[in-house]
DNA sequence: AAAATTTATGCACACGCTTGCATATATTAT
DNA sequence: ATAATATATGCAAGCGTGTGCATAAATTTT
């Protein structure tokens, strides 16, 4: 059974028409719901479209509506490893929503090397997407910018670009951040903490850090930031081995996020503290092994999945609903509890 | 600076053709590259695309030339989970494939209860896509078969259909079993080990299974496998909890693969053993966080980026170079030793 | 230099769908 | 029963590209 260069053929307005009796207009219109259509028709045709199992092709959809349905998903990797700005949990989220409307996801990751040159992206260009949600902090402005400023329609998703009025969705991270360091607080008494932290322009690094040193000023102490490039293990690592050098008498810190507080606690552990009893951490995301360290990693819960999915229901109310005023939307985050913060559980 | 409806004007082939005086289609013929042009017109007209910035309409060439160079990545997502068996690995090694031909990914996650119950995607019937990788051993024998006789072009990622001639790409997971099973043997000497599988019609369980039996066998000891529905953490932890009351003298045990084996890790512990000194264990995947765990999990590491690549690369020259006969793909994997084998370091 | 050949380009239609406009039919008002 | 209106449907053009066929221009052959 030879394959066809292409898709077998699949049946066309043309051959409901036919088989119903009726012209491919009135089939179209049948098919998308336009009203003045008399009931018999209607059925008939419905009938027939079933029957043949047809769905429409989007391509020619596309081309005569210019609604492709197509909603793009971009993230960035980085260089060195075969990970990047897109979580499973996102792209699941996206699309879920997606689907509930008809729409398909294009994913892609760019480059973080080739982030800072592009100005556009093929599947913009080439016409292949409605709309576009952005993942992760590491997506240039510039480019956000330029895609903006030529009307396609975008939302951010944990990115914050002040430049412009952009639909936003994020998590609580001042909130998140702020109550895992009033807990961290609470469990026993610290002279010293720190946060880890990466890119202050990065709205999860500001925004959480914030929330930390809130937490830690009303408490009547200061507040001690060190900043790295990036937020992955390895950093996480190297930025404890530097915060115990400078301040050995350290006691609790809070991590940009899960990776970063792995990364430093083993630091932390090869210096010869003990993890909780010496040094107390709490990291952020709650990514799915952080229940599985030893000890169980105390961390505020993100919810990805949804904010995927939200992102998604966002942009296709803009592209179906037209010139809708720019949101953003706040999440709620999880303080999840549990041993490397030093709580009795 | 209100949004369109749609995307901002792009220019067409015919924005070419007056700028560059002469007609759409010799400015379609310059830009595939057909042959018959005099070299001055198709300077000329490269040179004026260039300077408009054109990218072809893809819906109005996907209309006429029923290729639209997007291929679709089909997943499957637990009910009770926010995962898939598609890993960020995957798509990216997808996507860099995609890229390196013009192509572009879309991918989406069926739901596993849902799964047995379809026959098609919405991606195929719509004509969204010019074939598909299917990725994990979930994706149900009976879409496939169906799809691949309607002609739709699909190679199976880390799954092993018998009854069709289809691509597939796999990693060399008996010999990746057999390898680590050595290991294990070469450690210290076991009288009883044991393997833990997910459902054995699932290639990835039946394979390692047979590299850990024939190794088992060979040293003269007798195979022992537990089989379970599904490969998550939970699971594992079940079954090494029904592992110890069954034969509480087992001393190593292989997982199908690195959730699973952190799961009985963790319920021998809890069951009083110490790891590796009373019960080695090793893993496959290498999953990112395995070298995180504790002890630090010794495993087989499988190209997950690599996998989801060469599936691209082969089901583009399929679309492309048309009726290639169908090939399997086995990408070699890494013994992994960490410390859950107990070996020194 | 005229005829035969090759080369370069344009015309027009097709791909499958949507939609404004015209028209035929059914309904209501006079 | 006829006119006026509302309802239901078909026709044809258009969306942006690709491509077979015809033709005009350039080249070679006689």
């Amino acid at each position: 059974m030879a394959y066809e260069h292409s898709l077998i053929m699949a049946p066309t307005l043309k051959d409901i028409a036919e088989k119903a009796g009726v012209s491919p207009s009135t089939v179209s219109r049948v098919l998308s719901g336009r009203p003045g259509i008399s009931e018999a028709t209607r059925v008939k045709v419905l009938e027939v479209a079933r029957e043949l199992n047809y769905a429409p092709d989007m391509s020619a959809q596309g081309l005569a509506t210019t609604q492709l349905k197509n909603i793009g998903l971009v993230g960035y990797k980085y260089r060195t490893r075969w990970a990047g700005s897109m979580a499973p949990a996102d792209i699941l989220g996206a699309d879920a929503a997606a689907q509930k409307h008809g729409y398909h996801i294009i994913t892609t990751y760019v480059d973080s090397e080739q982030m800072k040159s592009i100005t556009s992206l093929p599947m913009v260009d080439e016409r292949r997407v409605d709309g576009l949600v952005a993942i992760g902090p590491g997506i240039s402005t510039r480019l956000i910018l330029h895609l903006h400023s030529r009307g396609v329609p975008i939302v951010l998703m944990d990115n914050f670009i002040a430049e412009a009025p952009i639909d936003r969705v994020l998590c609580e991270n001042h909130e998140g951040a702020y109550a895992a360091t009033r807990h961290l607080l609470a469990v026993r008494s610290h002279k010293r903490t720190a946060f880890i932290s990466g890119p202050i322009s990065w709205t999860s690094s500001r925004e959480r850090y914030e929330g930390y040193a809130q937490a830690v000023t009303e408490a009547g102490l200061e507040p001690l930031r060190i900043e790295m490039p990036n937020t992955i293990y390895e950093t996480g690592y190297q930025a404890m081995r530097e915060l115990l050098r400078e301040h050995p008498d350290v006691t609790a810190v809070m991590a940009v996020n899960d990776a970063t507080a792995i990364g430093a606690i083993k630091a932390a552990r090869e210096a010869g503290y003990r993890v909780p009893e010496d040094i107390a951490f709490v990291g952020f995301d709650d990514v799915d092994w952080a229940s599985l360290h030893d000890p169980p990693l105390t961390t505020v819960r993100v919810p990805r999945f949804e904010m995927g999915y939200q992102a998604v229901e966002r942009l296709i109310e803009r592209l179906e609903r037209g010139d809708v005023p720019p949101i953003t939307i706040r999440l709620a985050c999880e303080l999840v509890i549990r041993r490397s913060c030093g709580a009795n559980r």
